[in-house]
DNA sequence: GCGACAG
DNA sequence: ATCTTGTCGC
C-alpha cells in the first residue's frame, strides 16, 4: 500500500493554516437542501492515529441511505499532515479522507463527518472544508459540544436543542438520538440544510447513539491503521 | 494572564 | 484521538 501524499503547498504552521480558512470560508454553501434523508448514498468518514510513528489511517464508508447496507468501502494510510490544534483539526486528517473518498468508485454522495462544520470557532469546521474542497454535501456530527452553549433537549429520540455560538446565533443542533441517551451535536456543513442533516443523523442511528456511517468508518479506519502498522513497526 | 478546547 | 479490565445488559 502506497503512503498518501501531503499535498504541495499544505499549510505548515498556525498562521498559514488560518489564513487557509480565511481564503476557503466564503465558498461554503448554505442555501441548498442537500439530499433527502433515506434515498440515495451515505458515506461517513473517519481517521485513526499513531502519533508515535505518526501515521494516519482514513476510511470511507458508502451506505445505502434507505437500507444502511453498505455499498463501498475504501481506506488511505499517510503521514500526519499537521499537529492536533482545537480549530485546525481538518488540516490534520483531509488529506487522507481525501485520498480514501477518491478511492471510491461510486459518487459518496452526502458525506458524514467525525466533528463540526459550521460550529467552528472561525465557522469552517472539518465538514465544511472537506465539503468545499470535494463540492460534495456534507454534514458534520460531534460527540462533544466543544465550546458552544446548549440547553439539554427532550429526553426522546428526535428531540434536539439549539447549539449557540453566542445569544441567537445557532450554529448546529444538539440532537437525542436514542431515548435517555447523550445528544449528538449536528451541524452543517456544506450544501445541506440543518434540519435535513438532523433528519439524515436520525435516519442513520436506528440502533445507536451514532450515525451508522462514521460507526463503520470508525471501525475500518482503526483496522488499516492495525494493518499499516503490521507491516512496518516503530 | 489562565484555562478550555472537534479528533 | 489514545492509554485500558471488568462488567452490566440485550
Amino acid at each position: 500500500m502506497t503512503l498518501t501524499e501531503i499535498p504541495e503547498g499544505w499549510p505548515a504552521d498556525e498562521a498559514r493554516a488560518l489564513a487557509v480558512q480565511d481564503e476557503l470560508r466564503g465558498r461554503v454553501v448554505l442555501d441548498e437542501p442537500g439530499p433527502p434523508p433515506g434515498t440515495g448514498l451515505v458515506t461517513g468518514v473517519d481517521v485513526a492515529y499513531d502519533d508515535e510513528r505518526d501515521v494516519v489511517a482514513a476510511a470511507a464508508v458508502v451506505l445505502d441511505a434507505a437500507t444502511l447496507e453498505v455499498v463501498e468501502e475504501s481506506t488511505a494510510v499517510g503521514r500526519v499532515a499537521f499537529p492536533y490544534v482545537p480549530g485546525l483539526l481538518a488540516f490534520r486528517e483531509i488529506p487522507t479522507v481525501l485520498a480514501a473518498l477518491g478511492a471510491l468508485t461510486c459518487g459518496p454522495g452526502l458525506v458524514v463527518c467525525d466533528g463540526y462544520g459550521l460550529a467552528h470557532p472561525r465557522r469552517f469546521g472539518l465538514a465544511s472544508h472537506l465539503g468545499v474542497l470535494t463540492g460534495l454535501p456534507a454534514i458534520g456530527v460531534a460527540k462533544n459540544p466543544f465550546t458552544f452553549a446548549y440547553e439539554q433537549p427532550g429526553t426522546r429520540r428526535g428531540e434536539a436543542s439549539a447549539l449557540l455560538a453566542g445569544p441567537g446565533e445557532e450554529v448546529g443542533r444538539a440532537l437525542r438520538t436514542q431515548d435517555a441517551v447523550k445528544p449528538v451535536f449536528v451541524s452543517v456543513g456544506h450544501r445541506v440544510t440543518l434540519d435535513n442533516a438532523c433528519a439524515h443523523v436520525l435516519s442513520l442511528t436506528p440502533r445507536y447513539r451514532l450515525p451508522e456511517s462514521t460507526r463503520r468508518a470508525d471501525a475500518l479506519c482503526r483496522e488499516a491503521l492495525r494493518d499499516a502498522l503490521r507491516g512496518a513497526p516503530l
